[in-house]
Formats: structure tokens, sequence, C-alpha cells
DNA sequence: AAGAATGATTGCCA
DNA sequence: TGGCAATCATTCTT
């Protein structure tokens, strides 16, 4: 270009310096003549738009050139001068859009506007804590969230980025723009400014708007993810025949301790997810609470419907335990069940030690402290085994073959086993009885 | 598809 | 705080 942009700053309002124009002209004939010349160079510039590009940039230079051309843009300078005065009020700075702070505050402690990484795994711990699960098999549930919530973050990121690139080069063009057009007409720094302005405010409305909608994808995300606690998935056969087993095999006083629960979740590969209490000291136990609680609850509202389950349990337990008492007592008959009432059978043979002695890592850290339940079990399994050699004869007795051991008359589990002592046809595991009622 | 089974949740109580 | 009862929501079975 063979001139310099006319950026207001560089010009001095006014007429100084442009004889000719704005003068008092004594001589009306020469005002007249150059009053037709402005009205030339106006209509010029009035028709310039309907030009062909070429013709229009031929045009613009001859305007350039035009002698009247310093003086008419002075002219111009003033009239913008009071115009830009009089807009100046009207461009207040905002305070800062409350929503888009909300949305950005959102953004950063979900960590998806955070620092790299380590703000979505921390909200992903953050999510995993407010479900209340820590157990491995969520892990599963966590990665994938996480997955999701990266690749949240990656298209955020990545639009940010488009939209801060886009948003640079359109204000660098509009600045060109500008620049360009400062040539004809004059252009105030303010103006440029308020012009960039309102650039920015546009995309960063559309930003606000690719905010909103990462923060609405996060939302779903983590709802989903949360919701997925309520998520049902049925235990395996195995699981269930570990909870089964001992359940049947302390039907007496099916509550296991904190530390049994423990060991059935671990034997079980339970998934741990536990809502009720988040201040709730142990979550690893409460699928297997969860569970007791319902087969208690089931059990008692339909005793029939389980007792053929309570029994094919109970004839398990029995079967190996009495294949285990034979091994380590010749005097212990399978066919005698009150035999078992010996300490010494109890000892090992016992049907839920024994389950927990075949199952457990470390049975014997867990059979030691369930010396008392051990027996109970024992009693338990007897009684079933009772039950299905039909050995009962008369007709009280038989309305309690398949009646719920130890559950009262009011409905809950009695502390003291069913007295077997009335039911059982043989003497009964009197010793045995006595040593569970506590 | 309907109903049963079942794991989870919630509110209440002792 | 643990358990019960009712209920929800999902999965399994028929």
């Amino acid at each position: 270009m063979d001139e310099q942009p006319r950026l207001m700053h560089s010009h001095g309002v006014g007429m100084a310096g442009h004889p000719g124009l704005g003068q008092h002209m004594p001589d009306g004939t020469e005002g007249e003549g150059r009053k037709q010349d402005i009205g030339d160079i106006l209509q010029q510039i009035m028709t310039i738009t309907d030009q062909s590009l070429d013709e229009a940039q031929a045009r613009k230079h001859a305007l350039n050139c035009h002698r009247m051309k310093p003086a008419l843009f002075n002219v111009l300078c003033e009239i913008k001068e009071k115009t830009v005065l009089s807009i100046r009020g009207a461009q207040e700075e905002e305070p800062p859009d409350p929503q888009l702070m909300r949305l950005d505050n959102m953004l950063l402690a979900e960590g998806v506007s955070g620092p790299e990484k380590g703000g979505g795994s921390a909200a992903a711990a953050a999510a995993a804590a407010a479900a209340g699960g820590a157990g491995a098999d969520n892990s599963a549930e966590h990665s994938d969230y996480r997955a999701k919530l990266s690749q949240i973050r990656q298209i955020y990121h990545t639009e940010l980025e488009k939209y801060e690139q886009a948003c640079n080069e359109f204000t660098t063009h509009v600045m060109n723009l500008l620049r360009e057009q400062s040539r004809t007409r004059p252009i105030s720094p303010k103006e440029i400014e308020r012009m960039v302005g309102i650039i920015h405010r546009k995309f960063s409305s559309i930003q606000m708007q690719l905010k909103q909608s990462t923060c609405e994808a996060v939302m779903i995300l983590r709802s989903r993810f949360l919701d997925a606690r309520r998520k049902r998935r049925n235990f395996n056969k195995q699981a269930t025949e570990i909870l089964n087993e001992y359940f049947y095999s302390h039907l007496s006083n099916p509550y296991p301790s904190e530390e049994a629960k423990e060991e059935l979740a671990k034997k079980c590969s339970i998934t741990v997810s536990q809502v009720r209490s988040l201040n709730n000291k142990t979550t690893t136990s409460n699928s297997v609470s969860n569970w007791f609680g319902n087969k208690r609850i089931r059990y008692k509202k339909n005793i029939g419907k389980f007792q053929e389950e309570a029994n094919m349990y109970a004839a398990r337990t029995a079967v190996t335990a009495a294949s285990a008492s034979a091994q380590g007592s010749q005097a212990n008959s399978p066919s005698t069940p009150n035999s078992a009432g010996s300490a010494a059978s109890f000892n090992m043979s016992n049907s839920g030690d024994l389950f927990m002695s075949v199952q457990s890592l470390n049975g014997d850290s867990y059979q030691g402290a369930q010396v008392g339940a051990n027996i109970q079990s024992q009693v338990d399994t007897l009684r079933h085994v009772i039950s299905q050699a039909g050995g009962y004869s008369d007709s009280l007795a038989a309305s309690q073959i398949y009646s719920p051991q130890g559950i009262n008359a009011n409905g809950g589990w009695q502390d003291a086993p069913t007295p077997s002592s009335v039911t059982s046809p043989t003497e009964g595991p009197g010793s045995v009885h006595s040593d569970t009622s506590n």
C-alpha cells in the first residue's frame, strides 16, 4: 500500500492545515465550485459499493488521492468524535455472568476444566465416594466413568480451543478490516476496542453454550454412574450357595457377626454397594447384610416355599458333617444325629465349621470366633436331617418339621433355638441345646 | 409379556 | 446402629 492508515489519533481535529476548507470564502463563485466538487466526491463515495471490486479499488485510490480528501476526512473525524462521545456511556463493562461462573465452577469441580487427569480421577473418586462403594468390583465402573469423563474433557478442550482459535482469527480479521477501512473513514481505537469486545462477547456466549452442554453431559454421566448402584446384578450361583449354606446352617440365629459378614463377602466375592449411611464404618459386608435381611424376612414370610431349599441345604451340610465326623470318630454314626451332641465331633465336623474351613482362606481364625455358632449350626443341620428322615410321629411334631426353627410366636428369631426336645422323638441334643441357649 | 425372584433402598423402631 | 418391613427396580423364568 502506498499510504498509511489514517487512524483518528493521528489526525488533528478540525480544519487546520487544510486551506480551502472551513475557511470563510468571500468569493461566492469559488465556493459554488467547491460545493460541486464536494458533491461530486460524495456522489462517488455513495456509488462506490455499486461498482465492481476492481472499479471500486481504482475509485478508492482516486478518492484517496483527491485533493479534498484530507479535509473531508477531518470533517468525518470531527463528527465521529462527537458520536463516540455519545456512545461512550452506553458501553459499560458488565459484571461477570453468574451463570457462567457457576458453569466454570462446576467444570472445575468435576475435573473437566481443571488440571490434567488428576482432576478427573478425583471427581470420579468423589462420585464413587458419594455412591458409597469402594469395592474392587466397582473399579470397572470407576474406570468406565473415568473414561467417559476424560472423553467429555477431551471434547470440551478441543472445542474450547477451536472456539478460541476462531475467536482470535475473527478478531484479527476484523482488525485488519478496520485498519483497511481506516483509510477511507475515521476509526478510533475505542471503536476497535468496542468491536473486539463485541466479538469476544459473542464468542464467549458460544463458549457458554459449550460449557453448558458439557455440564449437562457430566451430570448425565454422573447420574448414570450413581444410579448404577441401584442396578441389581444377581449374585452368582456359588455366592448364593455359600450364603444359603450359612443361612440354613445358622437357621435358629441367622445373624452373622460383622466378621462373618466380611468373611462371607470375601468368599462370595460379593459386590459392595451401600448407600444407607455414608457414616457406615464398613461397606464391605452390606450386600451380605442385605442378603441376610432379605432372606430372613422372605423366609419368615413364606416358610413353606423355602422348606425344600432348607432341607436341601440341611441335608447337604449334614452329609458333609457326617462324612467328616465319620472320618474323625467311628463312634458317631450319621444316622444318629443326637450322638453329634458331643463337643468333640462338633469341633471339626460341624457343618458351619467345615463350611468355613473349606471355603475360607484363613478358616482357622474364623473358627475360633465361631465356636458357639458352630454348635448351633450343628443343631440346625441335625434338625433338618431329622426332619428329612421323617422321624416325627405325632401331628404336632409333624407340623413343626417344616416350621421355622428359631422363629418365635411374634415372628422374630429367638435367641435360643427351638426346643428340639419337644419335637425330637429321640432324647435330643440336650447338651447342645444348653450350649447354645446363650 | 407377565409374573416371580431378588438385590437394593428407605423409613421406622428399639 | 442394626434389623424389620415395605417397596422399588431389575433380572430371571415361564
